[in-house]
RNA sequence: UCCGGGGUCGUCCAAUGGCAGGACAACGGCCUUUGGAGCCGUCGAUCCUGGUUCGAGUCCAGGCCCCGGAGCCA
């Protein structure tokens, strides 16, 4: 293991179980099914995941189900699925709040006998006026002071289905007068006459999450109950609770949410996008949910290894905003590592290549290298080079790649009037084609109206595998494709969706929707080498010089289908636009 | 306005009264058959004002600023 990451929460735990208030750890990620979970929600799994591991606990995976009006099985599933491709192990212990409604309202029914809670028939519009203010005390329910039998009477009819939504709560009597709204006579149980995606039919009166969440956490044995910041102001309500109670008491830590610039976080936000059009589901993969990650191509480790890098925010408890270039040099640092590397052309520029021919008849066997079984150069004017799958990783092996008269190259490898420090082709310059040759631009052939269609190239045998004998040395080393032998295929090129760190950062009146980038998907047709026919969806591969890809679902046999994950860290584009600015 | 929480490099996170450190970004260099990767270096911060202390980012007081809170949501 590396260097123990220490943070408040860690230390917390760490007197907790020095002082014998807890004598092992157990956590949980409770998420509510009622929608796709995010990077947001990545963190809050991994905070609770890799603290259970270091102590040597356990982690549940719990779903808090208490609300039949949002929450759907699909999302379940979805859920699920998410967390177990980021690479949390919940054992045995998938959960669901809903399957302990009964326990949880006996323990309703013992607050009632206790005098701690009271049926109220309050409505809402009343309830919000008598709960007063942040500076004004609230006043007490009319309803506050109904006998036990009266209240464990209408509970039980509550239960029964006698009344209908919205009727009647059962309400925690605790205090009017606090300053903090929440302990207010908070509502514990409220009447829905809904089908819950788990209990069918079977329940009307459901319970807030005030109530539930603490009570699940103490049925279950969690020791620390790892939640977001915005429930600090709730914690002396779980506490509350389980006190009044006397039941097993964990204890409930905050940490901050970390929102990530260019990007937008939240249910609602995706909701709107997916149906505005602007992105095409829930797992587009301009999306931070963890689907849409997972379509972009990340892998669970470079998430994972996010999660660790922004860490806990320990003293200083405020939510952060991660630059996204954080995220995008952990899934560089990882896919690096284990990508098979490819060429394909984005943008192809002919090149033909004048002195190569079928050498038959012209070259003979005795320039074959020993124990070469292949003429190096075939009938048809092809031959096979050798390239590096992943020259981080030797054990990746090597492919063939077909070379031929006519490639394709990368338009922007070629300018006819180079700019300083342009190292790339040019007329009269010679630069390396990876893994085959040196060429020399010759000619360059233009169409009637000037454009650049193709360029006339001559290349060196001598310097076939990419070094020449002489010792003289080129400045670039472009990618290009065979052109009778490369395959099309779409490639979708993603940017950040919103043009603005802050998507927020909008004149008065304006929208998040105003920052939404322009180019966040460019779609286009590429040149690839033929080694990826075939490629499952899923499969990830660096472009050479360009990127990171990744094959996405919307693959055919005939046609693949590629998404950029990330782009190459590139230095020729930092320099050109440095010139740009420094010419203003 | 009341309650709760909080202000450390551009950003995120450390420093548990004892040399303010790391990562990302930026900038410069080395290296390179990816202008990739790697390696080396540079820049760069304790919100303000007092106080306690041999010594304060850390403790105390006052101020300023930011976040959360008035769902029968979670």
């Amino acid at each position: 293991m590396k260097d123990q990451p220490t943070d408040f929460i860690r230390e917390i735990i760490r007197q907790d179980l020095e002082s014998g208030r807890f004598d092992h750890v157990h956590t949980r990620f409770p998420p509510e099914p009622n929608a796709y979970l995010h990077i947001g929600h990545a963190k809050a799994i991994w905070i609770n995941y890799s603290i259970a591991q270091e102590f040597g606990g356990l982690f549940n995976l719990r779903f808090d189900d208490t609300n039949p009006m949002t929450e759907e099985a699909e999302y379940v599933d979805a859920i699920i699925e998410d967390v177990r491709w980021l690479g949390v192990d919940w054992g045995d212990r998938l959960f669901f709040g809903s399957d302990y409604f009964e326990q949880t309202y006996q323990w309703a029914v013992e607050l009632i006998k206790k005098g701690k809670a009271y049926v109220c028939d309050l409505s809402p519009e009343e309830l919000i006026e008598t709960r007063g203010t942040p500076t004004r005390p609230g006043i007490e329910s009319p309803y506050r002071n109904r006998s036990v039998e009266e209240n464990l009477e209408l509970f039980e009819r509550m239960r029964a289905g006698e009344f209908p939504d919205g009727a009647r709560t059962l309400r925690a009597k605790i205090d009017m007068a606090s300053p903090n709204i929440l302990m207010r006579d908070p509502v514990m149980y409220r009447i829905r006459h809904a089908s819950h995606h788990r209990q069918g039919n079977k329940w009307c009166i459901y319970p807030m999450y005030d109530f539930a969440h603490p009570l699940q956490d103490s049925i279950e044995g969690i020791t620390h109950s790892l939640c977001s910041l915005e429930y600090e102001n709730h914690r002396p309500l779980y506490d509350w609770f389980l006190d009044q109670l006397g039941i097993y008491h964990p204890r409930q830590i905050e940490f901050a949410r970390s929102s990530i610039t260019h990007m937008v976080m939240s249910k609602r936000r995706f909701i709107e996008l997916v149906g505005g059009g602007y992105v095409s589901g829930m797992d587009d993969p301009r999306l931070p949910t963890l689907a849409g990650l997972r379509r972009r191509g990340y892998t669970p480790e470079a998430i994972r290894e996010f999660c660790s890098r922004i860490g806990v925010a320990g003293k200083s408890k405020v939510e952060s905003t991660v630059q996204i270039a954080l995220l995008e040099d952990c899934v560089r640092d990882d896919l690096n590592k284990t990508a098979s590397r490819v060429m394909a052309v984005l943008d192809p520029l002919k090149v033909v290549i004048t002195n190569y021919r079928s050498h038959d008849n012209e070259e003979p066997a005795s320039k074959l290298s020993p124990g070469e079984s292949t003429p190096s150069h075939t009938q048809d004017g092809v031959e096979y080079l050798d390239a590096v799958n992943n020259p981080e990783d030797p054990s990746a092996g090597t492919r063939k790649v077909p070379f031929s008269r006519e490639i394709y190259i990368e338009r922007d490898d070629f300018r006819e009037d180079p700019p300083p420090k342009f190292y790339r082709l040019a007329p009269g310059r010679e630069v390396r084609l990876r893994y085959a040759y040196f060429i020399r631009c010759n000619e360059v052939v233009k169409d009637a109206d000037g454009n650049i269609i193709e360029l006339r190239c001559t290349y060196d045998p001598a310097t076939r595998g990419g070094d020449a004998p002489d010792g003289r040395k080129v400045k670039a080393t472009i990618h290009w494709v065979s052109a009778p032998h490369s395959i099309e295929a779409e490639v979708r090129l993603y940017d950040h969706l919103f043009s603005k760190p802050d998507p927020d950062d909008v004149p008065p009146g304006g929208s998040y929707i105003d920052n939404l980038n322009p180019q966040s998907l460019v779609t286009k047709t590429c040149r690839i080498e033929p080694s990826v026919i075939g490629a499952a969806p899923g499969t990830r591969y660096q472009f050479e010089r360009l990127g990171y890809f990744c094959v996405d679902p919307d693959s055919t046999p005939e046609r693949l289908v590629f998404n950029r994950t990330v782009t190459l860290r590139d230095t020729w584009a930092k320099i050109e636009k440095g010139m740009k600015e420094g010419s203003k």
